[in-house]
DNA sequence: AAGTGGTCTAGACCACGGC
DNA sequence: CCGTGGTCTAGACCACTTC
């Protein structure tokens, strides 16, 4: 037999990969259930054990399955992600809230050489600045603070004020993929403006999140300062040893 | 040729993988260097292509080397751990400052049912409480209250008051392998004894961190509560898209 | 063009798990 | 015992990067 059978498809375990992950995504393989062997993949896919091997090994790689010696494949337990990153709205969703934010101010700086640097931008680069507070179930939780480059994102600005997360106009307008952000967090007070538009007493204890968000190509995309009503949202992570 | 060698020896691409691993570690590969392809490997090593493949494809799974296709094998820039579950003494080793505990409190406590229930213990469970102020720089920066089951760790207490931390005394004397921790993270301000303890004003926010803390069992072993001065004690996280 | 990693074959024996 | 995954061979062609 020849090596490959065909040119410029798609490679035979991702073929394999597919049809298994398929079968999970319907559920017709639930978390638990035995995965076909790779003997039996390989006679199903007509391909070598090597490669139905790979695919397997892949798989469990990305931690679709387990392996277990002398056993077999098993779909893998879904798996709670820890420390993802997540928009607003998607936050709120995920907790089953709805969300809303309202903007408070939107304007073009171009003084700010502290949030320029943070972005990798020229001292004197136009930099956006949206203002907004975000509310769930029309309760005031947090004031948050974005910049980003004009220059490199003209059109992000009219996206968010026609209502579309920051998030997704990045990611599907802008055609940027994030990757991950690096967070500081620590604790401040309201000041008497803040503490107007998050409708708390002055010197209210806040949670105060500044977050540099990254695209996959490791470049900086967006600064937030958030500042968080105590007691209405608590940040939660996981640390790994 | 025969198939293996050897009988229940390390396997050969493990012994490559080690070949590497020591080749960088001695500093004699650095990060960015080349490593030998897979063909040269083979050769080296005497084994089949497939065999020095999967030395390689691991490492780049582990994040040691990268793999540019058409390019080569490269030895990875060392990564730095992000989320990493460090003890307090841990944590400002790191930052490079000397960190000493004073302790306020310690007592076995009995009827401290949500306590109990976090460690998944019994809600009348005798509990080990021991509160410290921790200090940097002969500042005091946080107090933090840990609580652990009298029963597991009969001599934990006793340990960590003759001065060792208690992330190694529960390693290395317990042999507790800790696996990780979720935490839970908000803002709240100061009553006056730890405004006192702390040395600040009374209402000076802090950032709380509640962490529970698991061994690779996935059983609960430690909860920490902990109390941070505001500007003496920034957290950093990375969140991943 | 030369060298690299990516995909793939058609088998082999070994170690482990469950019946 | 049989079936599983784990290790391994001795090659092959393809796709990509570098020169």
């Amino acid at each position: 037999m020849s090596t490959m059978p065909r040119r410029s498809e798609e490679p035979a375990y991702k073929r394999i990969q597919g049809a298994i992950r398929r079968r999970i995504d319907t559920g017709q393989l639930k978390p638990g259930n035995m995965v076909p062997s790779e003997r039996e993949l390989a006679r199903i896919h007509q391909v070598s054990l090597m490669t139905a091997r790979h695919a397997l090994t892949e798989l469990a790689r990305d931690g679709v399955v387990e392996r277990r010696h002398g056993a077999g494949t098993f779909v893998a337990p879904p798996r709670v992600q820890f420390n993802k990153l997540l928009g607003y709205s998607e936050q709120m969703a995920s907790l089953g809230l709805t969300a809303h934010s309202r903007i408070v101010a939107s304007t073009v700086i171009s003084r700010e050489p502290e949030i320029a640097a943070r972005l990798g931008l020229a001292p004197t680069a136009r930099i956006v600045r949206l203002e907004r507070v975000r509310l769930a179930q029309n309760e005031p939780v947090a004031l948050e603070v974005g910049y980003w480059s004009e220059d490199e994102f003209p059109d992000l600005l009219q996206s968010t004020l026609d209502g579309r997360s920051l998030f997704s106009a990045l990611e599907q307008d802008c055609g940027v993929s994030l990757a991950y952000a690096d967070e500081e967090i620590d604790a401040t007070d309201a000041d008497q403006r803040m503490a107007d538009l998050l409708r708390v007493g002055k010197n209210t204890p806040l949670l105060r999140i500044r977050q540099l968000i990254f695209s996959t190509t490791g470049k900086a995309i967006v600064y937030v300062t958030g500042f968080y009503r105590s007691g209405r949202h608590t940040l939660r992570i996981r640390r790994l040893r």
